[in-house]
RNA sequence: GGUGGGAUACCCAAGCGGCCAACGGGGGCAGACUGUAAAUCUGCUGGGGCAACCCUUCACAGGUUCGAAUCCUGUUCCCACCA
């Protein structure tokens, strides 16, 4: 493969490249390039929204390149006041140990193992004096570390930032003159932080990292990027079921970035999906990524199960089954409202009349309007729907 | 260090002695329409009975009052301005 070929690769579904040019040279030189990536160890919970980064270290490892991960755990410890969610609560050494285990884990189901080095920045900031510490701060100033976006909005919104934030974009660039990284990959929200590292290697000699940034997957709200603690995230340790209807009920214009940044697909392949039906399309994205995290196996039963549950109305196969006796049974025949609160599927029992009361609940395929409906012992089964995606089974 | 402002349900944000489980918006859930898409319309959105009513909730702990999210005291935390 050409060095030119490999940049169209690399490029495809990138946010940007700092600069081609340099990595076009680096490319040329034919040896394996050093790429890094900065892991927090205090989220171990990985979303799609990694895997979009995770698949770009991908490509560069079957290009023939290394993926040398960055573990902040000295970072973790120091934490970060600021962050109104404490996002960085403070971490020990045995929790950062525990969720590096659980994030490499995870991680491992995209990269490959053996092209993968980890790091730990403990390794070089344990030894540091706080000289050197106020030497390295002596590259940065303020007016430069306030051209960062999100500390200019908090700045001109009157929010605190702390000075343990101004420090965190230069322990990441120094970590890049320790690993002496070729390129650093990152989402773009770390753009800036990895362009410090380019300067801090600049200024001791070294040559500067190539920064490739990946666009932030926007999460199944459609709107805001996929994160955690709004709720808008597929993770990599979802159910099959969970990962499959997520992606179904993702918006058409949403699928494209979703092919694009998870499935490597280049833009002429876009443009042929994009003459199918969306809805096919969707389903194909869904079996892609469930069959990723699952297995091909699972993703086909997950389609299977998908079309008859929401296309066809049908229920599901493989519903929960309660014995009539466990939802209030024995003490004479029980209330629609009673099994549902029993049965633990709803939150409340409000909610579960609530639902009735808006027509949302089925027994055996009919709707039921009220909440005392009585349900005798069942011949053979009930069958209860809740909404769109809540069955269950009553048995005899 | 000084001065002022603020802490309300998932988020934002009203309320400033009773009519407050608490306006409004966002989000979420559900229904109609559909392709679990988008757009649109409607309803719901602390818990238990389910009507009355009861319980928990307006930073925390006390207090005043027949009665407080609303007044007082103390505590904690946040923010701004000045230095």
């Amino acid at each position: 493969m050409s060095v030119a070929t490999d940049l169209h690769t690399i490029r495809n579904g990138a946010d940007s490249i700092i600069s081609e040019e340099e990595l076009e040279r680096k490319l040329a030189k034919g040896r394996p390039l050093r790429i890094k990536f900065g892991v927090d160890p205090t989220r171990p919970d990985l979303t799609l929204g990694h895997a979009v980064v995770f698949q770009k270290l991908r490509q560069f490892q079957d290009l023939g390149h290394e993926a040398h991960l960055v573990i902040g755990d000295f970072t973790a410890r120091i934490g970060d006041p600021s962050g109104r969610s404490s996002l960085r609560p403070q971490l020990s050494r045995e929790e950062v140990d525990a969720n590096a285990e659980t994030y490499l884990e995870q991680a491992f189901q995209i990269l490959e193992e053996s092209r993968t080095v980890i790091h730990r920045n403990s390794t070089w900031f344990d030894r540091m004096t706080f000289e050197d510490v106020l030497v390295l701060t002596r590259k940065m100033t303020v007016a430069r570390m306030l051209e960062r976006d999100d500390f200019a909005k908090r700045y001109a919104a009157n929010s605190s930032i702390s000075i343990v934030e101004f420090l965190y974009p230069l322990v990441q660039g120094h970590d890049s003159v320790e690993l002496e990284s070729d390129v650093e990959l990152g989402g773009r929200d770390q753009l800036f932080n990895m362009l410090v590292g380019r300067q801090l290697q600049k200024d001791i000699g070294q040559e500067e990292q190539v920064v490739v940034s990946m666009p932030l997957l926007v999460g199944t709200d459609g709107v805001q990027k996929m994160s955690k603690s709004l709720g808008n995230y597929i993770a990599f340790n979802d159910s099959s079921r969970d990962i499959f209807g997520k992606i179904m009920s993702i918006s058409d214009d949403l699928m494209w970035d979703y092919y694009v940044l998870l499935l490597n697909r280049t833009p002429e392949e876009i443009e042929s999906m994009k003459r199918e039906h969306p809805m096919e399309m969707k389903k194909k994205l869904a079996e892609s990524l469930t069959g990723r995290f699952h297995s091909p196996e699972a993703a086909r039963r997950e389609r299977e199960n998908f079309e008859q549950v929401f296309s066809r109305n049908e229920t599901p196969d493989d519903m929960p089954a309660f014995a009539w006796e466990s939802l209030g049974g024995d003490g004479g025949d029980p209330t629609l409202l009673e099994v549902l609160g029993a049965c633990g599927l709803l939150p409340s029992k409000k909610e579960a009349r609530r639902l009735i009361q808006q027509g949302a609940v089925k027994v055996d395929g009919e709707k039921a309007a009220s909440p005392d409906r009585k349900l005798p012992r069942p011949q053979t089964a009930y069958i209860i729907q809740a909404g769109k995606r809540i069955h269950f089974r009553i048995t005899p």
